[in-house]
DNA sequence: CTTAGCAGTTTTGATACGAAACTACAAAAC
DNA sequence: GTTTTGTAGTTTCGTATCAAAACTGCTAAG
């Protein structure tokens, strides 16, 4: 019974956010899907910068994605960097403009315009409870979980720092603090 | 900041629900915002089931929802009977068949796989923080709340049951668990 | 009885999206 | 070292979503 609820409520805030988005973002031009993806670029790390990752995120095929890059790089939004090493993989880098763009409109005027209104130890409880159904449906549904570092297990804490057992690389502390597309959480299962 | 990650899973989960509906709805060859419509209909009282009510429910325009409608009737999920009064206005009643399947889609399969893994009393908690976000959005929009008499400033419990000021009818139990396109909270501003 | 306003429809055009075929590169198989 | 299999990303095409605006028909106010 609560999850019908659930769901209506989550159904309603979407729309509310996503036709309200659509009246403002058509100033700068923009659908919502593409401030999504902008948004994603702003927070995950150097090994989720890619167009697949992207696709992965927003629960699209990658063609669909692939338009969706097209339109972000003309508009100078972002830009396309070869990766050294693997010939296939290019990097999706945000330009200013385009780190503007997702500072402008994260969060929605919507909820921006509600902040002041709802407490702020709601707002705490809310976004958890949240985060915790979004990992529960993630693991149901066996979909990647695109969290930070910070709570993977494939991070080992060192002595100078972090390092990912997984890339065999160091990581940095701001780097444990951005989301990966290889991220898992420790079974517990 | 909450509110930044709030969008953030808000969005996401709405991307996997959407992107799951995609798939299991093109079973029955219907989009999700049809889904929706229907959902809403089968909630609606019986000052709200219009056309206008709909898409001001859905934030569409009418045009985008009479397209909407008529792919709904002509699958047979809904009728449309003319207001007996009001020459304008045509009122929507779901069919046996539309009723069947908002009980077989809602809530989507993505958040059912999860309700078991989630705690209950952590659901009920979530939805009374939806409830209120969306609501204080709505406020600060100046959006319709559509939500039920039970909670209106209109409605008046009297001696044999309900009565609602707005309409000077008559509401039954039942009319009072049922959301309304003229709902208002009482004002506490 | 005229005018303003509302419920709903139709048409048009832009955009989003998935499906599937395709290119180019990488790594495994043999 | 050549073939096979797999992966990252692109292109094309058909369908669906959506808003905007012009439209019909009804209602209600002046």
């Amino acid at each position: 019974m609560s999850m019908l609820e659930i769901h209506q409520f989550l159904e309603r805030l979407g729309n509310l956010i996503r036709s309200q988005g659509r009246r403002t973002s058509a100033g700068l031009d923009l659908q919502p899907v593409h401030l999504n993806a902008l948004y994603y670029l702003s927070i995950c790390n150097r090994y989720s910068d890619t167009l697949l990752a992207v696709s992965e995120y927003l629960g699209q095929t990658r063609g669909t994605t692939s338009q969706t890059i097209k339109l972000l790089e003309q508009r100078r939004l972002l830009t396309k960097k070869p990766d050294p090493v693997d010939g296939r993989v290019t990097h999706l880098k945000l330009t200013a403009s385009g780190r503007k763009i997702v500072l402008q409109s994260w969060p929605s005027p919507v909820l921006k315009a509600a902040e002041s209104l709802f407490p702020v130890d709601q707002q705490d409880a809310l976004r958890d409870q949240l985060k915790q159904l979004l990992h529960t449906c993630q693991k149901v549904n066996d979909q990647k979980t695109f969290a930070i570092c910070h709570s993977c297990r494939h991070n080992e804490k060192q002595a100078g720092g972090y390092f990912c057992r997984l890339t065999q690389e160091p990581l940095s502390p701001e780097d444990v603090t951005l989301i990966c597309r290889e991220h898992e959480f420790p079974q517990s299962a």
